[in-house]
DNA sequence: TCTTTATATGAACATATTAACATATACGCA
DNA sequence: TGCGTATATGTTAATATGTTCATATAAAGA
């Protein structure tokens, strides 16, 4: 560990690699469309045009979307033939999310 | 309310406003800068002097970013003389952000 | 193999965000 | 009133982000 690095630990900041896990995740979840899929998911599994569809969004952005979420492995899919059913796969950030939601209602 | 609010409301959707809201806080902590000063306000009330030399960052960007969690209502501040010390101001959103902390520590 | 359907991808564009600099304001004190 | 310190603000440039269009891929069936 560099002499900075120890500083910061003492110091109680964050360490870079949680930061940005942290700060992909909350980005994730700062996106109205990325939000609404989500949400979404929450309820059921959706295939992507069943998403594109349900909430009026066309294909690509959907599908653009859910690259983004993928990667973040906010959601996972099982194919079935040519259609892709997409859900959530982090209860830990679903359970976030739904907090939130309700914090921002009773507020 | 309006025809398509009333097919959203009925479909699960998350409403306009609380998708706004929802959204502008978790935009709040899609920042690295920004989760940093609420990272170090959970520890203790700081002065902008001190919120930017602790963390390396110029007076005028904390003050900026002070300026955008102030107006979520995401921190306050009380004055003492010239020297305003902030301090966090929403318990539930920053327990959001301890708990993600959190989970991105343990994975 | 050809076609159809479902989904993914790449490029381009418009917009939003961020940090930096310079400067302004506010307060306390001599 | 004038000065020094603490903080805020306006502006700008660089970068990041989100959506769209056009097109590519992949699977299933005739």
């Amino acid at each position: 560990m560099e002499e900075f690095e120890v500083e910061k630990a003492l110091s109680g900041e964050i360490d870079e690699e949680t930061l940005f896990i942290v700060t992909q995740t909350f980005k994730a979840l700062g996106d109205p469309t990325r939000v609404r899929i989500l949400h979404l998911l929450f309820q059921k599994e959706c295939s992507v045009n069943e998403i594109a569809e349900t909430l009026d969004i066309r294909q690509s952005t959907v599908s653009h979307q859910l690259r983004f979420l993928k990667n973040l492995r906010l959601v996972k899919y099982r194919r079935a033939g040519t259609t892709l059913y997409y859900s959530h796969d982090d209860e830990h950030v679903m359970l976030i999310l739904k907090k939130m939601i309700d914090h921002a209602c009773h507020s």
